[in-house]
Order: C-alpha cells, then structure tokens, then sequence
DNA sequence: ACGGTTTATGCAACTAGTTGCAGAACCAGG
DNA sequence: CCTGGTTCTGCAACTAGTTGCATAAACCGT
C-alpha cells in the first residue's frame, strides 16, 4: 500500500502529469521507490476516482493529451495519516546473499561462477555512490539546512551510507574470495 | 525466479519436509528471503512436477504425514546455472524513506507522526543486530574457516553490517529531529 | 474411546508489481 | 498536406507474494 502514497508525495511537492511522474521516480523518488509508468496511470486513476487527487483543469483531458494532478485535501489526509501509522520493516528480499549461500552448498563448481558478477555490482554501487555524493554536493551546501532541507538531507544519507556498506562489503567478500584454495573456485 | 532456488539450496544444505522447510525459512535463510508456508508447498510441487526435486521414498504421502524431498541432479545443476547468471541489484524499496520524504511534505504535521516509529524501528533493528552478533560468536569461532564457513561468515557479516547502518542512521535521523525548532514537530 | 490441541499439508482468492502491446495526439522533413 | 517517429496514456495478461481458510492425521489427557 506504498505506492498511492508514493504518489501523493511527489504530487504535494508538485504537480504533473503522468509521464511527468514517471520520469520523477527514475530518480529522486525511484531511489527507495521505483515504479513503472504502467503502475503510476493505474494508481492516478485510482485516487482520482477516491477523490484523494484532481485533474487540473486547465486542458480538455483527451488522448495522447498532456493530463496533470493536484492533490485535494482528502488525499493530503490521508498522506499524514499513512505517514504516521506505525509500520513494520519488511524482511530483506536480496538475492545476492541467496545466490553466495547456494554457492557455498553447490560447492566448487558455484564458487566459480559468482565472482565476476561480485565484481559487477561492485562497480555499480560505486557508481550510485558517487551520483549520490555528486547530488549532495550540489544540493545540500553547508547553508541549506531549513527543516524540509534536513529531511531531505538526510534521506540522501541514508541512500550514501548504504551504497558505502555495499562497496564496503563486495570489497571484503572479493578479497575472501582471493583467499580461498584454489579447488574451491 | 528465487523462492524456487532458495528452497533448492535449502534442501541441498538438508532434506526436509514442507514443514521444516517454512521453520528453516524462519530464521536463517528467511534472514534474508522470507516465505510462508503456502508460498513452499506451491513451490515443491512445481519443483517436484519439473523434475529437479523428490519425495524421499521412505513413507507413503498421505494427508497429515510428513513428505520429505531431497535435490536431483537436475535441480542441482539448474541451481547452479541461477547462481552463476547475472542479475541486476534490485532498486530498494523501503517506506521508511518514503515516509519520512511524506513528511517532509506535509510539513510540521506529518513530521510530528512518525518519530515514535522512528523510535521503535532502531529498537527493533538493536535487536536484531544483537541476534546477529550472538550467532556470530555461537556458529564462527575463530577456528572454523573452512570455504563454506567462510562463505557463511561472509553473509552473515553483511547481515551485521546492514544492522549497524540502520542502527546508526536511525540515531542520527532522531539527533535531526530534536534539533528541528518545535513548530515543525 | 473420546474430544481438544498441535502438526502438517494444501486450495482459493486477493494484492502488488511486471511485461507486452497498442492507440491517439504532436511534431518534423519532404 | 502526409508520413513516420516521438510523446503520452492506457489496457490486458502474467508473475510473485499474502491472507484466510480447510482438512486430516497425530498426540495427549481423561
């Protein structure tokens, strides 16, 4: 149940169309929530009909026609209301892990063939890191810091602080890999 | 495509019935891919139906009884061919930052709702943290290097060193918050 | 031997997310 | 103008995961 809430928070900061939102969550939002267009149209439609968003107005909505939302005050409700429910943090999913552990079941032969995609990842969370710290830099100068600027700040933390736990690691995991006997790669 | 390899490497690791599979789901493997029961009876019939596992033939299936199921060769070797592919690390998706992004937006309302959770979230995750670090003094003495311990020790530190961020990050998250002026709380 | 709890397996329906495709408007070049 | 690519919106079908419930054997005290 994120996703409708996903939405009402990219529209609060601003209104915008479908494919608008689209491209907002490839980045920004998309990097602790991604979603596909297909998602976004149906959630639009969705709290349209619940009365929680708008159409603006302005344009005649007619196919292949710009369509832009706002959020009404019922969706607003909701949003707080959401926000502060508790909530339980949901079991990691990551398949990485999964893949090293049957590895190790597998033997010799799974050993062998997980490196190289260790060193992949490796690589693109060292890319996501610097993207993120190329962000911070940009947006968060040492003046910046009313509370929304905070907030913000410090959702980015979070982003570099786990994209510095994964070079961490896959650097850690690449250098036991080196040490292993030969037999087992 | 993982639940299926997952339940392959769980019983390669030991052959077990639907049962003991979803306790073993409960803590260790589920540590980081979580399943119900439903989710692993549906899967060792499809498993079972392609091939790549069977029932140990030591007692008639009957309702109520316990079936238990042991990796063929077949499945081996597709559990192999899984691991050593190449797969994309999935985007994060974690509402925590969403929430907290929410809050940002509505302002001095929604920031007030979710500390409490905030609270209980580094709570739960110092608990968890602490699980993590008695396994790792009960199951890895200094001792026990073998490759496979070592590949276990391996995850289990990323286990630890993810426990040790969202600890860290949520104590500072609340350090900010007692630092925004009180109209925004 | 009886009735209640626990163990073990499973079906059906639902929710969330993904993939593939298509159709209308809009824009640029001949 | 018309044609062919791009933008924007959307439907339909599929996959993965969750929730609620059913059913039967086993186990256990009386």
């Amino acid at each position: 149940m994120s996703l409708p809430h996903a939405i009402l928070t990219a529209l609060l900061e601003k209104p915008s169309s479908g494919l608008e939102l689209t491209r907002r969550f490839d980045k920004s939002i998309g990097y602790f929530w991604s979603a596909t267009h297909q998602q976004i149209y149906r959630e639009l439609g969705k709290l349209e009909a619940e009365g929680h968003i708008r159409a603006l107005p302005s344009q005649q909505p007619a196919r292949g026609q710009k369509k832009s939302y706002e959020v009404l005050p019922a969706g607003r409700a909701e949003l707080a209301r959401w926000t502060a429910a508790s909530q339980d943090p949901k079991p990691y999913r990551e398949t990485l892990f999964l893949r090293l552990r049957a590895a190790a079941a597998i033997g010799t032969e799974g050993v062998a063939g997980i490196e190289a995609d260790l060193r992949r990842h490796l690589e693109l969370h060292r890319r996501q890191l610097s993207e993120y710290e190329e962000i911070e830099q940009r947006d968060f100068p040492p003046g910046k810091d009313s509370p929304q600027d905070r907030l913000q700040h410090l959702i980015l933390r979070a982003g570099i602080d786990l994209e510095t736990f994964w070079t961490r690691w896959l650097t850690h995991a690449l250098e036991e890999f080196a040490e292993l006997p030969d037999q087992s790669r």
